[in-house]
DNA sequence: GGCTGGCCCTGTACGC
DNA sequence: TGCGTACAGGGCCAGC
C-alpha cells in the first residue's frame, strides 16, 4: 500500500504569478526600451515559434496585464506587441545558455545582448500580434480589473463573483474577477480573508475582505521579489524573498498561524488547495 | 453562454 | 540501485 505523499513546500512550484511578473518587467524594462532586434529563435513548437518574427522590430516599453508580459514593438511604422506568459517554469534572463536544452525563444539585440526564455515545462507561450489584437488569447482578452486599480474594489469584487457559480477559488483563478491570481496567492488571500477556497457564495463583507487581502498579498509580493520555492527567478537570476512570509499554501499539516489548527490540503477543481479549516469554514 | 474535466509537459519524490 | 508512477498546475478547448 502506497503512503500519502507528504505535501509541504518541498513540493510546491514557484508559479510565476503577479508578482514575479511584474518583478521580471521592472527587470526587462530598462534594458528592452529602444533596443532593436538583430535576430531571434522560436521553438518549432506553435507556443514558441512566433518569436522569430520579431526579428527587425525596435522595442519600446514593457508593460505586465495579470500574468503576460506585453512589450511595444513597431516595424515599418507598424505597432506590434511582443506577449509572453511564463507559465509554470518560464525564465527570462540575460545570463540563460540560448543554446541549453529547454531554451524555448531568444533575441538578440543591437547592442550584443540576448533575451532568453527558457521553460522546462513548456506551458508558457509567445506571441507576436498587432498592437492590441489579443484576440488569440482569450484569457488574456477577458482579464479582469488589475488589483491595483481604483475600480477593484470590494464591491466590484462581490457583483463578479455573484455572477457565477464557481467555487470562489476556481472563479479567482479564471483570471475574471482579477488578473494576476495564481494558486499561491489565492490560497493566501483566502486565508487572510477567513473565506472558505470551495465556498460558491461570498458576501459583501467578504468580498471587501478578500479584494484586501487580494492586494495585500500581491503588494506584499511585489515588495519581496516574488515567492521562489523551486524555478522562479528575476531577471538577473536573483531568487524571490516572499516564500517567508507566506502563512497558507505550502504549510499543509502545520499549525494555522491564526487560531492554531492544522492546516489542511485538498485538490479543488483539479488545483491543490491548502486551507484552514477553523479560520476558513464557511 | 457557463461550467467541467482532460490535456499538455517534464523534473522530482517516492514506492517497490 | 533502478524502474515505474504520481504529482505539481495555467491556459486552452471539447463536450455537456
Amino acid at each position: 500500500m502506497r503512503r500519502p505523499r507528504r505535501r509541504d513546500a518541498r513540493y510546491g512550484r514557484s508559479v510565476p504569478e503577479l508578482p514575479e511578473v511584474e518583478t521580471v518587467r521592472r527587470g526587462l524594462a530598462p534594458w528592452l526600451d529602444g533596443r532593436v532586434v538583430t535576430d531571434a529563435w522560436g521553438d518549432p513548437s506553435p507556443k514558441f515559434v512566433a518569436a522569430s518574427e520579431l526579428i527587425d522590430h525596435a522595442l519600446g516599453a514593457v508593460h505586465r496585464r495579470g500574468k503576460y508580459l506585453l512589450v511595444d514593438a513597431s516595424h515599418d511604422g507598424r505597432p506590434r506587441e511582443l506577449v509572453i506568459h511564463l507559465g509554470m517554469t518560464g525564465q527570462l534572463g540575460a545570463d540563460l545558455d540560448p543554446d541549453g536544452p529547454h531554451t524555448r525563444a531568444w533575441w538578440r539585440m543591437d547592442d550584443g545582448t540576448t533575451l532568453v526564455f527558457r521553460d522546462v515545462r513548456q506551458f508558457g507561450r509567445v506571441s507576436v500580434v498587432d498592437a492590441g489584437d489579443h484576440a488569440g488569447l482569450p484569457t488574456l482578452a477577458a482579464l479582469g480589473p488589475e488589483p491595483f486599480d481604483p475600480a477593484f474594489t470590494g464591491a466590484a469584487l462581490h457583483r463578479a463573483l455573484a455572477a457565477s457559480r464557481l467555487r470562489v477559488k476556481t472563479h479567482l483563478l479564471s483570471q475574471r474577477p482579477v488578473a494576476g491570481v495564481g494558486n499561491i496567492y489565492a490560497d493566501e488571500a483566502l486565508w487572510r480573508a477567513g473565506v472558505n477556497p470551495a465556498a460558491r457564495r461570498v458576501g459583501p463583507a467578504r468580498a471587501e475582505a478578500l479584494r484586501d487581502a487580494i492586494v495585500d498579498v500581491l503588494a506584499l509580493g511585489i515588495a519581496n521579489g516574488g515567492t521562489t520555492l523551486r524555478d522562479y527567478r528575476g531577471v538577473d537570476g536573483s531568487a524571490g524573498r516572499n516564500q517567508s512570509t507566506l502563512d497558507c499554501y505550502g504549510r499543509t499539516g502545520q499549525a494555522c498561524n491564526r487560531c492554531g489548527d492544522t492546516l489542511r490540503h485538498r485538490v479543488l477543481d483539479g488545483r491543490g488547495t491548502t486551507w484552514c479549516p477553523t479560520c476558513q469554514s464557511h
